[in-house]
DNA sequence: CTTTCAGCCTGGGCGC
DNA sequence: TGCGCCCAGGCTGAAA
């Protein structure tokens, strides 16, 4: 499910919901999240909720124990973050619960992907790559990481090392988008080119956000917030459809054993 | 450094 | 209805 635009509205409405709860206790029930040894968290207020990269950090305020506290939960693929006032009875995937002052937040997971990370200080939350929407993510930033990369540019598209938040979906779309082709090595764009995929990357993440991201369902439960991007899709899941510009069928590859969706006409 | 590949998990959809 | 197979919006670590 979530890639930036996803993530950035869940952590958006988590903020909104959470700042100023404190923590009675947190239940772990997936063992697959207790890595390591767990930070004492009941008794905190959380001061803050934002995204960095894909996950969603959670700040917490010192407690007790005098020590900062921070939580990074990377979604993966069927990661949900649920709050609602404790009156959810649905437990299905349901993998760690915090029980807070007012309400609950269920960390509720399929494929059980999902991770938690606890961390002692902000700077050892900071994520590898660049944001896309950082001020300072300029075209001749992205030149700068694009370097003399021969990788194709839609798998380096998808490397968080470089550029954070991209997943599957939104690197065909922003390629498509700035009619370059996913084969392109990616040291290979010339300025125009890096013009336009900076812009594109821009734009599609920013219209995403508006649009509550790409067919994710209720993290809101009774709410039923869902995402509306999927109508602006282009090409993401329609091979064998036409190009909505130039008729040619939407093709399918797979690159790095992710599926690519491009129009060959309109990509070059 | 690069690229490929298996693996981590579960469930939905498909063909037979 | 059931079974086996393939697929999935992410990422890591090992191997070539």
């Amino acid at each position: 499910m979530p890639e930036l635009p996803e993530v950035e509205i869940v952590a958006r409405q988590l903020a909104r919901r959470l700042t100023g709860r404190t923590v009675r206790h947190l239940r772990i029930l997936d063992p697959l999240l207790r890595n390591g040894v767990l930070p004492r968290v009941s008794g905190r207020e959380i001061v803050a909720v934002r995204r960095s990269g894909k996950r969603v950090l959670i700040r917490f305020s010192k407690g007790g124990t005098r020590r900062p506290l921070w939580l990074a939960i990377h979604l993966r693929m069927t990661g949900r973050l649920i709050c609602h006032d404790g009156t959810r009875r649905d437990r299905s995937h349901l993998r760690a619960r915090f029980v807070l002052d007012r309400g609950e937040l269920w960390f509720v997971d399929t494929r059980r992907f999902g991770t938690f990370g606890w961390y002692a200080s902000e700077a050892e939350t900071a994520p590898g790559g660049v944001d896309p929407l950082d001020r300072d993510c300029t075209a001749a930033r992205l030149g700068e990481l694009l370097g003399a990369s021969r990788q194709p540019i839609k798998p380096w598209l998808l490397r968080q090392d470089r550029l954070v938040g991209l997943g599957n979906i939104y690197a065909s779309e922003i390629l498509y988008a700035a009619g370059i082709s996913p084969f392109r090595p990616a040291g290979s764009l010339d300025r125009g080119e890096i013009g336009r995929l900076h812009r594109q990357t821009r734009r599609i993440l920013r219209r995403a956000i508006e649009n509550c991201g790409t067919t994710f369902s209720d993290f809101q439960d009774s709410r039923g917030v869902e995402g509306s991007y999927q109508r602006y899709l282009r090409v993401y899941d329609r091979q064998g459809e036409s190009c909505r510009h130039c008729g040619t069928a939407i093709a399918r590859v797979v690159q790095a054993q992710r599926s690519t969706f491009h129009c060959s006409d309109c990509q070059r």
